[in-house]
DNA sequence: AATGAATGAGTTTTCATTCAT
DNA sequence: TATGAATGAAAACTCATTCAT
């Protein structure tokens, strides 16, 4: 059967797919995973009923996938990019690295929406994939402060600690800004120099500061 | 109406009230708002399933009142203590009342559980609180700030984007090491040092750090 | 509460519990299992689909008590009646147990019915069921014939085959008179009657045939 | 229109079917009416669902084919062929009769279970199907008790009766021995003997016994 | 003729809430 | 006031069948 058809078959597959997907990010960002239903699922993506379980096992499987993919994406536009590797003050580097992530989260609110609110507490699977993206950013994050710390720039401080400071005011401000408040995307480069400066005071040895 | 029956009666129905609301806590805190039914509810308080009703409106009610009480008792155990009253110096004192918000948390994980992840993304009534909590905390924190920033001791800084790095930095800390984890109540006071430590060096003035 | 509230409420579960059983024998010997819903059981029933629910755990469940409840019956005016104890030749008390045993099946068609057509090829415990039921009277056959043997009225035979063929013929004069046809009662004493005299004077030894 | 071509196209056709209706006997056989979807169908036949259903009607026409197929095999082996042709005595031609029946059901027992297990119950086309194959049964039977009985070698009896109770232990050796059992081909003729001992010492005239 | 993605009616099951006792 | 049996709307999921390619 190399005759094209399986091909534009599997394409169609794939093209499908995709639509559910989309329409499930759309719809569960908006009224979260309880309070939606297989039905607004498909009515979102333009399928029939039996067409979204030819594609997937459940509501809860199609949950864990998007947010799979989600956090796939909010990866790879955060993470993956060189600390060292751009010119410019070691400061004004977090900036813009913290500028990118809050970037990321706010030209993809749903995005962002599913990962810090409507995946809190779900369940042991749901918790499993969050947990693991937060140790990701946490060691993204530690990278970066044992880089500095090995070139003499940052004081001594508990990396444990710190790391989760970090992390929970990225996702507080996330939260707060852009899932629920409008900040405009100047605002935001605003607020990223304001949190690493915040945070840089801190950790800059006294004498460089 | 003001007989000794009424007035029997009356104690009878507030204990059978406060009974209920204390299963429901243990219960809320374990499985979560969605996987909690209200068969669970009434077995675990004891009561009929009529019975329950006679006393709150509906699942929801049950929850959003349980949740008004946890806030209250949140609160009066953080706030509602003069920052400047106690002795020491001002970094003792934020670090005792950080660690008094991580043992009011560490001391009933129930509570904190409920708060900090199965309340969030719940629905607007749910949301309404905890933005109401969050607020009244940034409060308390931004006050702090003023006051210290008043007598000189802090740098200039934007209080709306550090208030939002503080509370995210404390809720990610009760998420993490209380919630999920098992930090003994030693290891609270050296995470809050830790805590303040971090955010101060940022806030103070470079010449006073 | 020893009020008589608990016990009225007892007797009304087990009244309700009754009236969907005798539905569900009704419904599912006309239809089957594969054609009955559960819609079906709750209208002929009398009560709400929720009803339902509260006392049998799946339509499976269900049947798989009723079928209990059916083979107990048959076997109770089947079996338990001594042999040996009644009057008359020994031909005349298998004749009068065969036709009781008939009878059985003609005054509760919908039982036998189930028993002995939608029962068949369902799923292992409903096989379990059947098997047990089969080898309950299988095991009557052969007291009966291990009597008459150690009696020296019957000849020698090969007892698992016999039991087998017995049971078989009995079961499909049920399934093609009963079932499926509608033999009056005159006609089934008849049969019996034919019935026994075919098995006997195979088994008598020959010289008191 | 005779052309090579379309009866080329012809063969391929017929093997398409035939390829389809063997590997439904399989799978029917395995799992049952009920349990048996379209998706193993086409599964264990390689072809596509909609190749399927230009050969079948629908799932139940398939059965019925099927069934039709299977009958008309079982009669095929077991009917036609002269009670009278063989040479040995009566009774000696009897048991190989029978154990041709026994042999039938134990070489294909597929067919068998289809037959007995799975069709039993499942509507009324499938009944019409069965009726109608026991009837071609009952008449083999009664053919040879009318000759057997014509020629004087039996005594008088019910032959509705004995035909149904014949018929009965048949189906039964072979659901138990065979569909469920495992016996082992020489059992089946020890037991095609005991068989047809059993019911022509009944049938015979106690003189000739 | 063959394919396999798409369909949607139909099924089972749940559970917050009501109400007669 | 307390009880718990009854309710039924709504949810998730299945699968025989169709039809565009």
């Amino acid at each position: 059967m190399s005759d094209g058809r399986s091909e534009r078959a599997q394409a169609k597959r794939e093209e499908t797919r995709r639509r559910i997907l989309d329409a499930a990010e759309t719809v569960f960002a908006e009224h979260g995973y309880h309070d939606t239903g297989v039905a607004q699922l498909v009515d979102a993506a333009g399928v029939a009923r039996g067409t979204f379980y030819q594609y997937f096992d459940s509501k809860h499987a199609i949950f864990l996938e998007l947010l799979d993919d989600l956090l796939r994406r909010f990866r790879a536009s955060v993470v993956g990019v060189d600390v060292a590797a751009g010119s410019g003050t070691v400061r004004d580097q977090l900036v813009e690295t913290v500028a990118r992530v809050l970037r990321a989260a706010a030209t993809r609110r749903p995005l962002a929406r599913i990962i810090f609110r409507e995946a809190v507490g779900l369940d042991a699977d749901v918790d499993d994939r969050l947990q693991a993206f937060e140790t990701e950013l946490y060691r993204y994050v530690h990278g970066a402060l044992t880089l500095g710390k090995s070139l003499g720039w940052l004081r001594d401080h508990d990396p444990e600690v710190v790391a989760t400071l970090v992390y929970g005011g990225l996702r507080q401000l996330i939260d707060r800004r852009i899932v629920r408040g409008d900040d405009g995307p100047d605002a935001l480069e605003r607020v990223a120099a304001a949190t690493v400066d915040h945070h840089l005071r801190g950790l800059l040895r006294e004498e460089d500061a």
